[in-house]
RNA sequence: GGCCCGGUAGUUCAGUUGGUUAGAACGCCAGCCUGUCACGCUGGAGGUCGACAGUUCGAGCCUGUUCCGGGUCGCCA
């Protein structure tokens, strides 16, 4: 019979001596130093604790074991003759009696070393993700995942929010991302859908009049992933609040955030509250992009005036140019050739550059084309001697958005303009309300139909009159952005069902598409609704940054790969030809067999 | 779906201009070693060079196709 521990393999110590102890856990490692002689690393949660092998019966007992194996070890702990002053443990050992298997490990060769599986193959760390995770430095980020979300649940309750949880299957919303459908058995050719997010369900729980709602909220969204987005599940700190505006949700993240990142993360919060607010136009041009990252202290400045009128062909078809400058650049000509083709890579477009040398001239690059607007340059972008200038050109977005990739590499790459080490939080404010699509050509919604426009219904009967341009009617919608990763998005919503209709209206719907698309909170709405406001931050994405985190990967238990494969598991898998019957499903057309 | 990078031993990687028997480290196996702690020493096993086709006297290396993995853009109200 298995006998339970009596201490953890984390914990035992110098005073401890003496004492007849039972420890259990992973047979990490064995090194053998002679003719009965070795020494046994015993590996559990909470750390690792050396037993010493003396005598040829416990030899025998660990010699046929293979690593990684489960065993029972009681015996008698003991100071050590040599201490281990980098384990927590190392002044002790324990002497063992008995040693009895638990789980033995049929394998002696693993795929991959427990203690290095981060160097490890992708794809092997997932398919063996419990191995994987045996690896301390792999844990302790899921560890660090347990205490963030503990932490917020706590803080969100001293606020005086109520955690509810919302309805997982649910209704295909017509907005958005791709849904996950759920065939319904009782309704043939009916589906559910995995909730996006749990936006409808927290409005309408405003509606019933709770006053401030929170969630840990699974959300689901059928898109491809990235390196800080998983595919399929993620989850949100989503939360609303009654009667509230946009200062009010600030107020609460303000609170609740900070002293979390500071006790959770690896760096230090820079940012004091109340946080930076940046206008998203402003961001635009400033920092070419609505998630700055603002540990960087470069900017990007206009010289649409001063290069168009050169001979260059890029900057004379030029709608926009823009500039940033990096004063004291050190960067060698290859360096740079290879930053401004990662910048190419990532934005799809082309950018230019000169230096600034020590006399103030303007050399390499693109010099040579504004070598006669030198002094009115350097007078306009403020240019010293030492200075890199990076230029983009193009239609007014794409330069900008250019930009903005340029300033975030040249951040990284160049010394002396980038503080890693710390935590810069700022809101994003005042995005607009509609844009002309790219496909459609007509007004549409920029973000969600659900944000109150700025003003009210005042500002949408002026678009209506033409006494304002529509694309200039802003939405009290908001993102909170950390070191350049868009933390959050949330908004006052439009609780009016009048306000609602006008504003598909100018999108060329109407009343019934309103009706049709979000029945419940149009109906909900005409009962009295109170002004409300939220917001919902990743999770994910806040753990990462707290881990210090490239990979989304890192801080998901079991997370799936890019292809939105779980490989450890094998979904998404077949199924039996009478499951798909129940749900009235026919698989039609070319599908590869497994 | 587009573009970029990669796929060689159980693992991480090297492999020159196309040329003998494809190497190293870690791991594994055996032996030695009475205080190791990433133990050490000696020896050994282990390879469909992702797959297919082509060029060539000869392909890990060149060409084409394809599969897989990662990154990135599209996408993510």
């Amino acid at each position: 019979m298995f006998q339970s521990r009596t201490h953890t393999c984390g914990e035992l110590r110098l005073t401890d001596a003496g004492k007849e102890v039972t420890i259990v856990g992973w047979m990490e490692n064995v090194r053998e130093v002679g003719q009965n002689l070795a020494f046994v690393v015993l590996r559990d949660f909470y750390g690792t604790t050396q037993v010493v092998i003396e005598t040829e019966e416990m030899f025998s007992a660990v010699k046929p074991l293979n690593k990684e194996s489960t065993i029972s070890v009681t015996g008698v702990v003991r100071e050590r003759t040599s201490k281990n002053p980098k384990l927590p443990t190392g002044d002790i050992e324990v002497v063992p009696s008995e040693i009895k298997v638990l789980g033995r490990c049929r394998y002696n060769e693993l795929p991959f070393e427990i203690n290095f599986s981060r160097d490890a193959d992708e794809a092997a760390r997932l398919k063996y993700r419990y191995l994987d995770l045996r690896n301390p430095a792999v844990k302790q980020n899921i560890v660090l995942r347990c205490n963030v979300v503990s932490a917020l649940r706590q803080a969100m309750t001293e606020q005086g929010f109520l955690e509810i949880t919302t309805t997982i299957l649910t209704a295909s919303s017509p907005e958005g991302a791709r849904d996950y459908l759920v065939p319904s058995r009782k309704h043939p050719g009916k589906f559910y859908a995995l909730p996006q997010a749990p936006q409808q369900f927290k409005q309408l729980l405003m509606t019933a009049g709770f006053d401030r709602y929170f969630q840990i909220a699974p959300c689901f969204r059928d898109e491809d992933a990235r390196g800080d987005r998983s595919p399929g599940e993620f989850y949100q700190l989503d939360m609303e609040m009654a009667f509230a505006t946009q200062e009010d949700v600030f107020a609460v993240l303000e609170q609740v955030l900070p002293p979390i990142f500071a006790k959770y993360g690896t760096y230090h919060v820079a940012s004091d509250a109340p946080f930076r607010r940046i206008a998203y136009r402003d961001a635009m041009e400033i920092f070419g992009t609505d998630k700055p990252d603002l540990r960087i202290d470069l900017t990007v400045q206009d010289a649409t005036a001063l290069c168009t009128a050169t001979e260059f062909g890029p900057f004379q078809s030029a709608e926009a140019v823009k500039a940033v400058v990096v004063s004291d650049c050190k960067l060698a000509r290859k360096a740079i050739d290879k930053l401004l083709a990662e910048v190419e890579v990532q934005s799809g477009e082309k950018s230019y550059w000169c230096k600034v040398d020590d006399a103030g001239n303007l050399t390499g690059g693109v010099s040579k084309f504004l070598q006669d607007r030198r002094d009115a340059l350097t007078e306009a972008l403020g240019l010293k001697p030492g200075c890199f200038v990076g230029f983009t050109a193009g239609k007014t977005l794409a330069a900008q958005k250019t930009a903005g990739v340029l300033r975030n590499k040249l951040g990284a790459a160049c010394e002396g303009h980038m503080d890693k080490e710390r935590y810069e939080f700022c809101w994003i404010v005042d995005f607009p309300m509609y844009e002309i699509g790219e496909e459609s050509g007509e007004l549409e919604f920029c973000h969600n139909p659900f944000s109150m426009p700025s003003g009210g219904l005042e500002t949408l009967l002026k678009a209506e009159r033409g006494e304002i341009d529509p694309l200039e009617i802003l939405a009290d919608q908001y993102d909170l952005v950390c070191n350049g990763i868009e933390l959050s998005s949330g908004a006052v919503r439009n609780h009016d069902p009048e306000i609602m209709v006008k504003a598909f209206e100018l999108v060329r719907l109407g009343e019934e598409d309103v009706k049709a698309k979000f029945p419940a909170m149009y109906n909900a709405f005409c009962y009295g609704a109170p002004p409300h406001a939220g917001i919902a931050p990743g999770v994910d994405r806040m753990v990462m940054l707290l881990a210090g985190e490239d990979s989304i990967r890192e801080i998901i238990p079991f997370p799936m790969n890019k292809n939105a494969q779980d490989v450890m598991m094998g979904s998404p898998s077949p199924v039996e030809q009478k499951q798909l019957d129940e749900v009235h499903i026919a698989i039609v057309g070319d599908v590869e067999a497994e």
